[in-house]
DNA sequence: CGATCGATTGATTTTTGTCAAAGACGGTGG
DNA sequence: CCACCGTCTTTGACAAAAATCAATCGATCG
């Protein structure tokens, strides 16, 4: 249950019962966090890390005006800072966006997980992804303008959704203000209202009420550049679709 | 004398002499690379990782036009594609910058590195400190405008140079040409030629025949809003001098 | 010497940010 | 039930930042 959508649908990674039933045998607590809440502050020692059952969060940096840079977007399944059992305390910080559920894993239970070799490796590969996200999102903000960053934010977004049967590449939920999405592509909150009704205003998507509609998820997907190689999901040949 | 500067100068993660030796001894071949050439290809099954003894090389993510996003830069000491062994094939391409000297560790070799669990631990550390840089370059497209970007990055740069005895604070090689430059930064090349001559005329830092001088690397840091914490190093009073 | 690559600069256009205000919407308390 | 409030969205007018286009300059290399 807790664990099921870790590593749903990568490519040749997914677990197996037993590693599933040691990572649950882990969980210390499962706990709801509120929306819009910091779960995790940037260096803070931390004993524990956290695995996202349900709802989303988020990673970011916050620059000297206090306005944040979001550096990663993390739905249910997302291991969100397995990476603090080993590079601790972490350099950023951790919110919750919506309402969470999240399951704590305690670092000292973590150890016996990594010593065996398979499983090991598994979750190493989870925040190797994390770094692959990272990337990606780099080519985004580096080399797209605002609305293919737009555009391939929702790309990846979908994609990841889909992984985890949360979205049927049609439409699917997306609870995230304006300014959240501003603060993930780098451009103001006013600029995204108006990339977003262009965006409306091309018949590629919409985004109202919290749901995107990928109306020609085809050329959003020529717009933002974007291969979904970097997931390393399953299936590679419905990539893009 | 291959591993000499892998994790120098990082939090107590730094190799004692038996895992040092047992890096070394994995190695299965030294290689000189000439500068400008594509090393690893995304996509492409890898059997072996690199670690640069000397030189400079860069991660990048091309766009639809060829052009370049760099996502990484790397120096001595870095084992590049040490996360290949876990992910592979890569999502992004490795080349050099200048000439560089690399020593090749097959995957097999690696393997029962990993089983060991403290130096499985640093191996695992090594690939983190990436993906915090990655946050870290995150930050600074999305918050910082084209003259921050270059002061940050070149804080950084003067940082991880310090830390593997490259720089000493106060001037550093760094042979990149303006276009490489600009493509970690997302800018045009014009672009940053006008910042470089900014930044000298502003009395900050000098950018000429491939070596930089920090003038003012104070000034640079906020300019930039460089805090190196994301880097792990040692010596966390020293920060930002 | 011509060719090439990188650095530099000016003029202009495009993109994005800033500032300001109004509109929409849901939730709350009276 | 309705008025009020806060938050989020939307829009316009204008300013700032960066890209683009075009050209020149300088050094290096065969």
């Amino acid at each position: 249950m807790i664990t099921d959508k870790f590593l749903q649908g990568r490519q040749g990674i997914k677990l197996n019962d037993d590693e599933r039933s040691a990572i649950e045998q882990a969980v210390s607590e499962v706990r709801v966090v509120p929306a819009r809440t910091v779960l995790i502050e940037a260096g803070k020692p931390l004993r524990h890390s956290v695995l996202i059952i349900e709802g989303m969060m988020c990673r970011y940096i916050v620059d000297r005006d206090g306005v944040r840079q979001l550096v990663g977007l993390h739905l249910p399944g997302d291991f969100i800072d397995l990476h603090s059992y080993v590079l601790n305390p972490l350099d950023h910080d951790i919110a919750s966006l919506t309402e969470a559920r999240i399951a704590i894993v305690p670092h000292d239970r973590i150890r016996p997980l990594v010593a065996q070799p398979e499983l090991g490796r598994k979750l190493w590969f989870s925040t190797l992804l994390d770094a692959a996200m990272h990337r990606a999102w780099l080519f985004r903000l580096g080399r797209l303008d605002a609305t293919g960053r737009v555009a391939h934010f929702l790309c990846e977004t979908d994609a990841r959704l889909r992984a985890v049967g949360m979205s049927d590449g049609r439409r699917f939920a997306l609870d995230l203000t304006q300014t959240d999405l501003a603060e993930i592509c780098g451009v103001t909150s006013v600029h995204m209202n108006r990339i977003l009704r262009q965006l409306r205003e091309d018949g590629l998507c919409t985004y109202r009420q919290s749901v995107v509609e990928m109306i020609r998820s085809d050329l959003l997907a020529r717009r933002g550049q974007f291969d979904d190689a970097y997931l390393y999901l399953d299936d590679s040949a419905a990539r893009n679709g």
